[in-house]
RNA sequence: GCCCGGGUGGUGAAAUGGUAGACACGAGGGACUUAAAAUCCCUUGGUCCGUAAGGGCUGUGCGGGUUCAAGUCCCGCCCCGGGCACCA
């Protein structure tokens, strides 16, 4: 019989249906182990061969660890909630309910036939009522929370009502007030607190809570209608669509993720994730250590945040950001209008017009001063945009000797430029050193730049000018989307002022809307449904951001059908942590932020015995896709009387060879044929390189030109079409290795490869391609060769089509071919290093084939060391060998190191380090014995020719060097 | 500019400081076949010497260094990919 791969495929992904093989239980004495994918967002346009690369991966992980006696927890669910889906649904009209179905089933069919074994049963959607219920739950917890720095830990906001009614709010209890410049709220004590009115209680308590309302900043996009988290706006346009952002100030629901900035930093630490991962996080959060100073203006003052409070005496005025709430209060009379006017038009520049122009100073004077706090000095309050309103307190002290960017400022506006530290060049340039010498006049002057921040510090604080602070880039994150297609926030208003729902009410279903459109007042979507109420008062319509429902996934696949919690204690306790975590690094600063985020504030509160999602994340590789192109040529011609211009297209190594020579002749005869004895002078080439549909190139990059024309003509009339082929009469395309994407004709369907080679040479092949976490082009070429392989081991079973596995005890030489085998295949899953456990699958395959080798005792381990990578012809031959229960039942080989044992090893014998001959001798003998040995060796005499060596270098199992 | 990766044949790649290029694709040659497909065998980094057997030199982005021995370690550069960036 022959290898079906078809049929075999087919057979195996209905019976593991029909038996419920991959159905993992909750109640076992096994040890757990957990392997989760990144939720993948049901797009429309399907799976490419890019995407199942980290499921394969994953997939081959959980087999492995079921295989050695785990209970493993492998999950698949989507993230259903989402833009695309809605945009869809504006263009149509239809409800996005539908085409998320839609999608959603062709994703499940092509996930189906890559022979995955997830458990289904589990399978969760961010857009399922019984699911998005408890991300509702999770919201009104957020919002029933605050941050205790004292305890460094989220607790209720009762509490919080507690402690207020007993002392009041001072002093450090506002430390965790974060957003972006929140007005400063003032203090209280327990007797206000308790005279204040229910509005202003609420009000206050809006500062506290972990999901709040405020007035924000935010990065609003007018094309989608929404407001976007930071992480969602790249180089000023939104991530998804590339539509313009412009900074708004807008009320909104955020998410106090800053007060765990330095948890989310400090737990980095122990992760098993990758360096740049990690890298990429701590770069985001954007710790920096410095102070705020404190410098008076009148009665008030201004805070500044710096990290070098060693240069404080260089500072020759003081820059607030446009937007700082104090610019209105500072600026004098004289100054207003323009001011104003500045204000204006630095407000209506967008995030990308302010990143476009770096090299731009502007700015203007405010006509108010203020006191430097060491000198008493006169500091003037400038206006500049270069200072942002999202970092620090929103204002700077300008130390132009010591910052770049105040250099430019004081430079440009003709401001003091005062050298702080010693050797610098200030009429060239700050000098920011960290390791200088301060010579600035003042009791700082001849100290380190660390100890002066030290000693600055401490006079600032001597002084309550200021104190050490540290500092944080990472914001807030929006949570309210102007949109219809995410889950409702469970908020009603009473007053204007947000309650949260009861947990009775959950889930507060999305309603139905006759348009998913922004009413006409400009109200999100939500606000056009009919009773959008509760007992009487209006319910919230925003939305949740993409990121909420994946922020918790991992534990509903715990216990997906739980009505009564998100998950069950019990089946928290067991599963705990995800094991090995398994996406694309696209993910890097958005969802796995807020992932760590929720988990951590869900264990402060009491529900998770952890406070990280993940112990071990792994990035796959991107996959690229490699476009073919198609050289089409255009020729100019001093002849005016050309009718026919053909659409040329020339073949790539023709038209390179065509231009080394300067030898058009092959352009003209294509003329002369269509233009009856055309004679010309061809005067110009110009060459323009078309897309070809990489499906219509085959092998060595030659085309089907029949397929490419067709193609053409389909997509609009091309009348005189004329190819010119190499000399062979083939047709080489160019190739280039770009992104996978529709755009670019190079997307390579998985179906495709399946029905041609099946899923078992899928999954082998994407493994083969090379190291699992590195980028690498798709190239459908070599996927021969794990085809080839998969074959040759289906024959090791058969003679002459007949199955025919022996009973015979193997022999030395075929143990060691399996040991060795398992011993690789072992650690390289282990080490997730597959693309060499494949190899080693074939080097196998190929000595056994060498050996005739039909052995049961050789071949079951071996099928059950590949059914992970390849399972359904694992589970196939499993059966053939007479086996009734699944494959994946089965133990996992154990290695057994008296097989690998060799009685000689092969020493290469080096001469100053260059390999010139090989010496077999026993393991067994000693270095000396080699040494004498080889050195009575008469080749060895002979390339010594009668001379001493320096030195002989014997290295057991390894090499001999001699010096000589 | 800063922070991470990475640079090895025609291609994807492999290599605890110890025989560079395993494995696979492609290419070339051969066997089987009426022919094709499939399969199998041989060759395949470059270069030079030799009729051949075989041998020499050279070679892991570039330049240095450490070492008996460097793709691997150290120093200084170059190039490519990714992340961050008027972050005070």
């Amino acid at each position: 019989m022959q290898y079906e791969h078809t049929e075999i495929e087919k057979k195996w992904q209905d019976e593991w249906r029909k038996r419920s093989t991959y159905r993992v239980e909750n109640d076992t004495a096994k040890p757990k182990y957990y392997v989760l994918d990144m939720f993948p967002y049901p797009s429309g346009a399907g799976l490419h061969v890019g995407h199942p690369l980290g499921y394969i991966a994953s997939d081959i992980v959980a087999r492995y660890k079921r295989h050695s006696g785990f209970n493993v927890l492998h999950p698949m669910g989507y993230d259903s909630f989402g833009l695309p889906a809605e945009q869809y649904a504006i263009q149509t009209g239809q409800h996005p309910v539908k085409t998320t179905e839609i999608n959603l089933a062709r994703y499940r069919e092509q996930l189906d036939r890559i022979g995955f074994s997830f458990d289904w049963s589990r399978e969760v959607r961010t857009s399922d009522p019984n699911y998005y219920k408890w991300t509702q739950w999770i919201f009104l917890q957020l919002f029933d929370s605050w941050y205790d720095p004292d305890q460094d830990k989220a607790r209720p906001i009762s509490e919080l009502i507690a402690r207020f009614e007993e002392r009041g709010c001072k002093g450090q209890d506002a430390s965790v007030l974060t957003g972006d410049i929140e007005e400063f709220m003032g203090e209280f004590d327990a007797a206000e607190w308790k005279a204040f009115d229910e509005r202003t209680k609420q009000l206050v308590l809006q500062y506290f809570r972990l999901a709040y309302l405020s007035d924000a900043w935010v990065n609003w996009c007018p094309a989608l209608g929404t407001v976007l988290a930071n992480d969602e706006v790249k180089d000023g346009v939104s991530e998804r669509g590339g539509h313009p952002v412009e900074r708004k100030k807008m009320r909104q629901w955020s998410m106090r993720i800053t007060a765990y900035a330095q948890r989310l930093l400090d737990s980095l630490d122990d992760l098993d994730w990758s360096t740049s991962l990690k890298e990429s996080q701590r770069n985001w959060i954007g710790r920096s250590e410095g102070a705020t100073v404190r410098f008076a203006v009148g009665n008030d003052f201004i805070e500044v945040f710096t990290t070098r409070p060693d240069t404080l005496f260089g500072v020759s005025f003081i820059t607030l950001a446009p937007e700082h709430v104090l610019v209105g209060k500072y600026t004098t009379d004289d100054r207003r209008p323009e001011v104003e006017a500045y204000v204006k038009t630095a407000s209506n520049r967008s995030e990308r017009e302010r990143q476009a122009e770096v090299d731009k100073v502007s700015g203007v004077f405010t006509g108010s001063y203020a006191k430097h706090p060491f000198t008493g000095a006169d500091v003037p309050i400038w206006v500049g945009d270069y200072v942002l309103s999202g970092y620090g307190t929103g204002a700077v002290m300008a130390v132009p000797g010591g910052d770049q960017r105040d250099w430019r400022f004081a430079k440009h506006f003709g401001l003091p430029i005062v050298a702080v530290t010693e050797g610098a060049e200030i009429d060239k340039e700050a000098d920011e050193r960290k390791d200088a010498t301060i010579c600035s006049e003042g009791f700082l002057k001849g100290m380190k730049v660390p100890e002066a921040i030290t000693r600055a510090i401490q006079e600032l604080e001597k002084l309550n000018a200021g104190e050490g602070r540290i500092n944080f880039r990472l914001r807030d994150a929006a949570f309210g989307r102007q949109r219809y297609w995410g889950e409702p926030i469970p908020i009603y208003y009473k007053d204007g002022i947000p309650y949260p729902l009861p947990e009775s009410a959950l889930p507060l279903v999305l309603p139905e809307v006759d348009k998913f459109l922004p009413t006409e007042d400009g109200e999100p979507p939500l606000a056009r449904a009919k009773n959008w109420s509760y007992e009487g008062n209006p319910l919230e319509t925003t939305t949740m951001p993409g990121w909420a429902g994946s922020s918790w996934y991992f534990l509903r696949y715990m216990d997906p059908t739980n009505e009564g919690r998100f998950a069950s204690p019990e089946a928290i306790t067991y599963w705990q942590q995800i094991d090995l975590y398994m996406g694309g690094s696209e993910h890097a600063t958005g969802h796995l932020l807020y992932f760590r985020f929720w988990t951590k504030f869900l264990h402060d509160r009491g529900w998770l015995p952890f406070d990280e999602p993940a112990k071990k994340l792994v990035n796959q590789g991107m996959i690229q896709g490699v476009s073919a192109k198609v050289l089409s040529v255009a020729a100019a011609s001093f002849e005016t009387n050309i009718k026919n211009v053909p659409s040329l297209y020339i073949s790539s190594r023709a038209f390179t060879a065509m231009n080394q020579s300067g030898d058009y002749s092959l352009v003209k005869q294509v003329l002369a044929e269509l233009n009856k004895g055309f004679d010309g002078v061809v005067t110009e080439i110009t060459v323009t390189r078309l897309y070809a549909d990489v499906r219509f190139v085959g092998m060595n990059d030659e085309l089907d030109t029949d397929a490419f024309k067709r193609d053409r003509e389909k997509n609009g009339s091309e009348l005189n079409v004329r190819f010119i082929a190499e000399n062979d009469g083939t047709f080489i395309c160019s190739r280039e290795v770009e992104k996978m994407s529709k755009s670019k004709f190079n997307v390579v369907n998985p179906d495709d490869i399946i029905s041609k080679y099946g899923a078992d040479t899928l999954r082998l092949y994407e493994m083969f391609l090379g190291p699992l976490e590195q980028s690498k082009p798709w190239d459908t070429n070599g996927i021969e060769g794990t085809f080839r392989f998969l074959r040759k081991f289906w024959n090791l079973f058969y003679e002459s089509d007949v199955f025919s596995v022996s009973d015979e005890a193997p022999t030395k030489a075929e143990f060691k071919v399996l040991h060795a085998t398992l011993k690789k295949v072992t650690e390289d899953i282990e080490h997730m290093s597959f693309n060499t456990s494949v190899s080693q699958f074939m080097i196998a395959v190929n000595e056994l084939a060498a050996l005739k080798c039909h052995k049961r005792d050789v071949l079951e381990p071996l099928t059950i060391a590949l059914a992970p990578f390849a399972p359904h012809i694992a589970e196939e031959l499993w059966q053939q060998l007479d086996h009734t229960e699944s494959i994946t039942t089965a133990p996992w080989p154990k290695w057994d190191a008296q097989y690998l044992v060799e009685d000689n090893f092969s020493y290469p014998i080096s001469f100053n380090g260059k390999t010139r001959m090989q010496l077999e001798f026993p393991i067994a003998l000693s270095k000396e014995e080699v040494e004498a040995q080889v050195l009575a060796n008469p080749e060895v005499q002979q390339r010594l020719e009668g001379k001493a060596p320096k030195k002989v270098i014997v290295v057991p199992k390894r090499i001999v060097n001699i010096v000589v």
